[in-house]
DNA sequence: TTTAGTGCAAAAACTTTGCAATTTA
DNA sequence: TAAATTGCAAAGTTTTTGCACTAAA
């Protein structure tokens, strides 16, 4: 797990690497794009409140980043290279690794803009609803 | 404006283009990546409720797309085929045109999957927080 | 020890639902 | 005209805030 190197970057920052934060940070990285409500139920004994504001300060980071597959927020962790495909007609979400971004284009892209990561949806019709 | 294809959609789905709905397109078409206030604020003849309703029919059938760029949910036209670039720093949302997607990759990545849209979001920091 | 962080309860904001009235095709 | 759509008010959800207590560095 990498997650040492997140808690890391939470303390580097002058912030505290409370067992709250790193058992959200622990539940985020068990699984890609979870809800809010999958997050809570990996670590029970954070209060709400806690992983609301742990969400906004990680995404606040850059640590983690919330998404919208088309129902409600979704988290992973930011560093957690990969894209999603998204169903239009079942709604469901797979993820792929392989990054069909043409390097060469990106630092056109940017202009004066530096570019730190990226994210990607590819959006149509999976397998069983063709 | 291409709104009246997009109608055509509607109708063609079954769905009646009432004079709300078309003044929802036509405040979403009227900015890029706008906020449900946005959107109210330039239909203000339309009731919150059907705002809402109209949005979800309309990602429904896949002509208006809903993104998180950062802060709450952001609307725009699917059919608008541009990306963004957002400051991680001070939240700016930026727009390009040039898609730095390798079209050869896409097909790979599809898999039995149709890939009819995509969406890329590039994250860093923008020239005025450099 | 000091400052940051937590968690409860309450408040605020946001979104959905039930239903009668209205309107489109 | 019939079926779909609207909009209000109310209900339900989600998210944020105030504040006393606790814990990390």
């Amino acid at each position: 797990m990498e997650l040492e190197g997140i808690i890391g970057k939470i303390r580097g920052r002058g912030y505290k690497a409370t067992p709250q934060r790193v058992a959200v940070l622990e539940a985020i990285s068990a699984e890609q794009h979870q809800s809010l409500e999958g997050i809570r139920s990996r670590c029970p004994g954070v209060g709400m409140v806690t992983v609301y504001r742990t969400l906004d300060l990680l995404s606040g980071l850059g640590l983690v980043r919330r998404l919208d597959l088309g129902d409600g927020p979704r988290y992973e962790l930011a560093e957690d290279h990969h894209h999603h495909l998204i169903c239009e007609d079942c709604g469901s979400v797979a993820e792929f690794e392989q990054c069909p971004l043409d390097p060469r284009q990106l630092p056109e892209v940017g202009g004066d803009f530096e570019v730190r990561a990226h994210s990607l949806e590819v959006y149509g019709r999976c397998s069983a609803c063709r």
